[in-house]
DNA sequence: AATAAAATAAACCGTTTGGTTTATTTTATT
DNA sequence: AATAAAATAAACCAAACGGTTTATTTTATT
């Protein structure tokens, strides 16, 4: 069971990460949070001692969001590490398509916003960053362990490329308000991974 | 001869441009500006009429640094489309290197912080990444005209995929405090003219 | 039902925000 | 040298900011 003050702290957290999604960290303020929580001013700061911390926890809450299920599907043991490079990027994908992200990438937008204006949340940018980089080179250096892929390549080359073109498709389809521009450099590391990958 | 308001104008500009870049709009205030350009409130007010013009005509200011000469080099009659497509792209990447950009992009950061915010200044966004894809899009149709790319590609699909490796590559090497993503990216995107776009 | 935890309501705090006003002084322009 | 333009200095504004306090009421927990 979990006691009142945990069910709180989760509600506020979901609440205000959506905000703070949306309008980024300078432009979210206290009383936005009050509003949307439905809370008051004693029930926030019963829970939480600064702005700061819920935006610090806000941003962990919705990176999770974007690696939701990316664990599970690095681990298994039924895929090649092909498939599972381009399915863990498929993955991204949908996870920043879908309802509560909208399209808008957590890391993109507080890397932005963070940069000169908040070491803290700036770290944890940076190490988000590494995580998911590293998860990609992983995956390729298994898979040249296994003979599946080249081992004239390097990992780290393609794991910054296919996030340039991950988070330079949100970009694009965020200003043009159209799914395709990520939808088509998906497309395109797919056939990065069949033309420079693939060891055949 | 120019006036001394104009001079101020642009003195203003200049100063507040390279503030807005770095911290953001709304992480720089009004004092901020005061102490870099030395003024006090009637020499700014005086010249603009609140903060947010200051921020318009700033991200003018810095979105034209982007693309600088990169007009000559569309309009110049000595190149073949090949060498225009790289060699524009390469100047946008070194014009975000340079000294005053630093290695941010005025569009992306623009982009990140006011959709949601901003209504005026996100159209200014809308409208230059706009002219940016075109122009990309104009060298390729010329290029497909004069027979020397492949009739059967897309310019929008590759607009699109060398923007977005652009702008990734500038978050990546933001966050690493390193050139090295967005450099890779470039090399990239002449791998990808070469073998794509160029008619053998 | 008793106790403890959590949330409310409302007043309050100092600070910063963007912006205005007015009278004075400095600087350009002619 | 006279005129006009531009910038200063300083007081002032209302509103919003993040955050605190206190007494009271509501809600969980046991």
């Amino acid at each position: 069971m979990t006691t009142k003050a945990e069910r709180t702290k989760k509600h506020i957290i979901q609440t205000a990460s959506l905000i703070f999604h949306k309008k980024g960290y300078a432009n979210t303020s206290m009383s936005d949070i009050l509003t949307a929580t439905g809370l008051t001013k004693g029930g926030i700061y019963g829970n939480f001692k600064s702005k700061e911390e819920i935006a610090m926890e806000a941003f962990d809450y919705n990176t999770n969001r974007l690696f939701e299920q990316a664990g599970q599907l690095i681990d298994s043991t039924s895929l090649t590490s092909i498939e599972k490079l381009y399915s863990v990027l498929k993955l991204h994908y949908k996870n920043l398509q879908d309802l509560k992200l909208d399209g808008r990438c957590p890391i993109l937008n507080t890397a932005v916003e963070t940069d000169e204006n908040n070491p803290w949340l700036w770290e944890k940018v940076v190490r988000v960053m590494e995580q998911w980089q590293q998860s990609l080179i992983k995956i390729m250096v298994e898979g040249i362990a296994k003979h599946e892929m080249k081992d004239s390549i390097s990992p780290e080359y393609y794991a910054g490329l296919f996030i340039s073109l991950i988070e330079g498709g949100v970009l694009l389809s965020r200003i043009y308000r159209s799914p395709s521009y990520i939808s088509n450099n998906l497309q395109e590391i797919k056939k990065i991974i069949i033309t420079d990958l693939v060891r055949s």
